[in-house]
DNA sequence: AAAAATAGATGACGATCATCATCTATAAAG
DNA sequence: CTTTATAGATGATGATCGTCATCTATTTTT
């Protein structure tokens, strides 16, 4: 497994050039990006509707593919939750951080950006830890463990940013934004109401910056 | 239905003096604390494993029953979800409130008992938003709604306790805090880290606090 | 006392689920 | 060029799902 990536990225490199190792081509490539493939289904549908909600052949119909051919991609489908939840998790984490709005590292950037009404519309492509959170952390095993990095990745990531922004961060702060946050989104989502919706996020924005003294 | 319920209400308050009316009581009676009996079981196990893990039959037996008598008392699995997530927010709310502990009508104390340790490992007695917000939030419908309603007690139950704390709350501050206690909750139960967790729930009441402007 | 209503049990329904055995076609290795 | 390995398709596995038709026993109504 090891080897077919370092292969790949070997080719890669050497691509442009296009010689030798140029015949191994179709099939190796083509698996790995058929697997990239069905990763990025998985985790898009999952946020979507939740894991148990999909299932292994509609993933495989959404990728181009019949479901029989899913196990040689992936152990089981828990494996491939997994999976999808780790990329997730550092695509959201990462687009969260650049994006390419003028003000990037700012602290207050991130929070309207994680609180919005697009974010909220669109868990196909937010934050997995809100969107699947509950369904996962009742489980045992590597999704749940998943979940738990990806947690403790964004904490780090607000932490960095209260850093950057000479709030002498003591670790708390930056867990208490988090959940606030996640909080945030997950109680826009549940109430029916627009306006009440709006609010939600809205004020929760508000009250993080309020906490940090930033009102 | 409503007759159904008019009957009881007149029977248990009649029922010490036993007369008449007295000799209706075996089935429509039991057949109202079987009633019963399913939503609270469902309420529990709802919360404790998500909606979609739990089958109808599953859950009658757990009531001790058999399956096929469940279409006689919900017209569909998702009436009955609707019920039980009205009825666990409903008490959890109430819970959360007047508890047998001294300093009832506390905010603080409010934020204590929800972001502890025994709640967080205890979903099937905990709040419901929390443990099947983002399942059920993507759906359309009656548990939808009943969610929603739920959250939006949560927050006028908040809002009353600012007001008895003499903080002028604009309803701003209500939602905010709502956010955190969800918030804090998710991210405790999904960090795998047993220090994390902890600390999790710790650092989301202070931040609170913090925000309030009590530290 | 006879008739009507119903709570609950039994059993079956079509669908869908995750998983796997088998087969085919193509690519890698010899 | 021949052999081996494998990505993917086809089809079936048993289990479980929500729902309902039917039957029985009891209760309520007349």
């Amino acid at each position: 497994m090891i080897v077919i990536y370092f292969l790949e990225i070997v080719n890669a490199i050497v691509a442009p050039s296009g010689q030798w190792l140029a015949d191994m081509r179709k099939s190796r490539e083509e698996a790995a990006e058929t697997r990239e493939r069905i990763v990025k289904v998985a985790a898009k549908l999952f946020r979507e509707r939740g894991v148990e909600a999909v299932g292994v052949a509609e993933l495989m119909r959404e990728a181009g593919l019949t479901h029989g051919g899913f196990y040689k991609h992936f152990p089981s489908k828990e494996a491939l939750v997994a999976e999808a939840c780790r990329s997730a998790l550092i695509k959201a984490n990462d687009g969260l951080r650049h994006a390419d709005t003028p003000r990037t590292h700012d602290l207050e950037e991130v929070l309207s950006r994680y609180l919005s009404t697009a974010h909220r519309d669109h868990p196909g492509s937010g934050c997995a830890i809100a969107a699947l959170g509950s369904e996962i952390s009742r489980q045992e095993g590597e999704p749940r463990r998943a979940i738990g990095e990806g947690a403790e990745r964004m904490i780090r990531m607000i932490e960095r940013l209260l850093r950057d922004e000479g709030l002498e961060p003591d670790g708390a702060d930056a867990r208490g934004i988090v959940a606030c946050m996640l909080g945030g989104l997950l109680l826009s989502r549940a109430l029916d109401d627009p306006e009440q919706s709006r609010a939600a996020l809205d004020d929760t924005r508000t009250f993080v910056l309020k906490a940090l003294g930033k009102d």
